[in-house]
RNA sequence: GGGGGUGCGCCGGAGUUGGAGAGCCGGGCCAGACUGUAAAUCUGGUGUCUAUGACUGAAUAGGUUCGAUUCCUAUCACCCCCA
């Protein structure tokens, strides 16, 4: 039994009609309540916010990339610079992702563009190969060809020094038949093994590692693949893969995962932070999420509002040109605190760089009120009642 | 005052050798997409109307012609040169 000295994760409080709880994990970087949100820094950098700002907005944790660090400016460079934390000036718990879900994303595109069938994307991919060895891709950035395996991922992840490591997985695509989600999540259960051989030969109590769930859309793919992860001795548990074409169904993707996983270790659903999500995932067992859609969004002109319809203004649109309101009248958020939509309006038409920044702000903030009102609730016992009112519905 | 040049979309370009423009490229504008980030990106729309179709449209007013954004005349605006 692999121990994990500087790691630790109980349930301060179980919700009495449903699976919510909350609970604390301790990491050499400092603590942290579940539920909770993590923001995406993929090139070891928020888009548009530093560490200052993630105090600011009380984020407990962040997340970034193997992939991406390993193409610039190289793990050993980050490693040379004192590791991930130091280098990007972040002291907080912190998460690396495999490099897995790049295995599908440079594969076949966005998420959505996959779901919906590819239709008019003009992606190309730069995923060579998948085999049981690893993955091939050619740089994007110079076009040389790098392959990670579950080795070289752990490997590289224990250069960088993220408190939380995943097991390198094959991020299954919507668009494959039974067949193909149950050989790939038989190989990524052997990389899983593979990546957690390569994390015990040089563990020193340091990190983390977190197994990863496949199995598509299948109701039983997701049963074994959830006892398997829970069969072998990772810190925590992530839920990846194609969580289906609907919201619906990855609830009921998330119900599937949850009967095979052992609920002594903290549990986190990768890559979803739709509001709604959050609250319905919550409520199924899942204590951590990440999702790059704050602050892709912000950049986008949107700022998430719980009152406006699917949780979010876009403010470049016309209608806030005089509108002298703060964002958010609920946010305690600097931007919200400080500036008017009609300023973050012209900010955005004009394409001033702090428009943008004041929408990730808010967003992230937005985030971290989210999983603070939702840790409350539960605590007092009142998550139902709470969803309810606060999704109006 | 004299000479030359240029005028079409909200703006800037390109293009039309007298043969069907609601019509190319940018920008702007109006919206949308985005869930382990090749994303400050990408997509659609953008004359009018009673809208699967019509109508108007190449500075303005005339003219030549089967046919004019294109040729001619006048006017207007702007630019350049001369005085």
């Amino acid at each position: 039994m692999l121990a994990y000295p500087g790691f630790r994760f109980e349930v301060l409080k179980q919700d009495t009609k449903t699976k919510a709880r909350v609970g604390r994990v301790s990491t050499p970087h400092g603590d942290l309540e579940t539920p909770n949100f993590i923001f995406c820094a993929t090139k070891a950098a928020i888009k548009g916010a530093g560490p200052d700002d993630l105090k600011a907005i009380k984020s407990d944790i962040i997340l970034s990339n193997t992939y991406h660090l390993l193409l610039r400016p190289g793990p050993d460079l980050i490693e040379k610079m004192g590791g991930l934390h130091k280098f990007m000036a972040w002291d907080g718990p912190m998460l690396t992702d495999s490099g897995g879900f790049q295995i599908f994303s440079l594969g076949h595109g966005s998420v959505a563009e996959e779901i919906k069938g590819n239709r008019q994307s003009k992606h190309v991919s730069t995923l060579r190969k998948i085999t049981e060895q690893g993955a091939t891709f050619k740089s994007y950035i110079d076009g040389s060809m790098h392959t990670l395996t579950p080795e070289s991922s752990i490997e590289i992840q224990r250069k960088l020094g993220a408190d939380f490591i995943l097991v390198l997985d094959e991020c299954t695509p919507f668009h494959v038949d039974k067949k193909y989600t149950e050989q790939s999540m038989e190989m990524s259960h052997r990389w899983a093994d593979r990546s957690f051989e390569e994390f015990e030969r040089k563990h020193d109590g340091k990190q983390s590692l977190y197994g990863i769930v496949q199995g598509g859309v299948y109701p039983d793919l997701r049963l074994r693949s959830s006892e398997f992860i829970s069969s072998r001795d990772f810190f925590g548990h992530a839920i990846g893969g194609s969580l289906g074409a609907e919201k619906s169904q990855m609830y009921d993707v998330v119900d599937y995962c949850m009967e095979g996983l052992v609920s002594n270790r903290p549990i986190h659903l990768l890559g979803i932070g739709g509001i709604d999500d959050i609250w319905e995932n919550v409520m199924r067992g899942v204590d951590t999420f990440d999702c790059v859609s704050p602050t892709r969004i912000a950049r986008h002109a949107w700022a998430l509002i719980r009152t406006a319809e699917n949780f979010r203004l876009n403010l470049k649109n016309a209608q806030y040109k005089e509108d002298d309101s703060p964002l958010d009248p609920e946010c305690d958020c600097s931007t919200c605190q400080n500036f008017s939509r009609a300023y973050i309006h012209y900010l955005i038409r004009a394409k001033e760089l702090l428009g943008i920044r004041l929408l990730i702000i808010h967003n992230m903030r937005f985030m971290t009120r989210l999983v603070e009102t939702i840790r409350a609730a539960i605590k007092e016992d009142r998550f139902l009642e709470t969803k309810k009112a606060w999704l109006r519905e």
